[in-house]
DNA sequence: GTACTATATCTGTGTAATCGAATATAAAGA
DNA sequence: TCTTTATATTCGATTACACAGATATAGTAC
């Protein structure tokens, strides 16, 4: 029970929402998120870290940097919310802009993005 | 993007998730809820209010009761979370409970449910 | 009209979530 | 070892949520 109220908790909040979209395109690292959306190093890494409690992320580190993608689901629900995400809510027009602004960030490498995040 | 935030804000309680389990299964009046779950009538109405607001549930009136069930989904987002609902959550066991003591309680005509729930 | 009843809402209170700012951690390189 | 850097965590303040208990509303019956 608590497992499920916890999965929909993680998912009701926009910044979260917002994340999971852009993940379940792509794996990306913390910098890469927050050049993304425009928010704050530590506001993504909070939030990140609800979503790897419950067990929706999962991180991999590669040197100083931590790439995070989609965890592998754990039961049906998961799994047709993950479908959700790639199927249904990527084609709304809020996370389309994400997705659009996402990969104009990417294109560069890493350091250039911390460099840009840093500055605003 | 509210919207999508407000929905997964609304499943994201037990009680919530409860009743929408049991309304997935029957149209229900708000005393069948109380009963089969065991919940104060304040509480229960609080929660089917958030349902409502969310888009969720419907009412309908008839008489001094109120029946609530599921309302149509207005996007594919929303089906197939009804979807998960109908054919995943019912299937767990704390669920599973709920719904045989809800089949318990309507067995019984509605006065004699609200006569049982006021006694406690 | 009054009395009654099922449901909704308000009020006050405790708890949990979120935030920005500051600080801590862990890996890399010198 | 010391410095730098990407990410995580803590702190204090603010806001949102859930609850019990009391009250209000809207229908029914007389």
């Amino acid at each position: 029970m608590k497992q499920y109220v916890d999965l929909f908790k993680a998912l009701s909040d926009e910044t979260r929402l917002r994340i999971m979209v852009l993940l379940s395109e792509k794996e990306l690292c913390v910098c890469q998120i927050e050049a993304a959306l425009g928010f704050s190093q530590a506001k993504i890494s909070r939030h990140l870290t609800v979503l790897r409690y419950a067990g929706l992320v999962r991180d991999r580190r590669d040197g100083l940097w931590i790439y995070y993608s989609l965890a592998e689901p754990k039961n049906k629900v998961e799994k047709n919310l993950f479908k959700c995400f790639r199927e249904f809510l990527r084609k709304e027009k809020f996370f389309r802009a994400d997705l659009v602004n996402m990969k104009k960030c990417i294109a560069q490498p890493l350091d250039v993005i911390v460099e840009m995040v840093r500055k605003s």
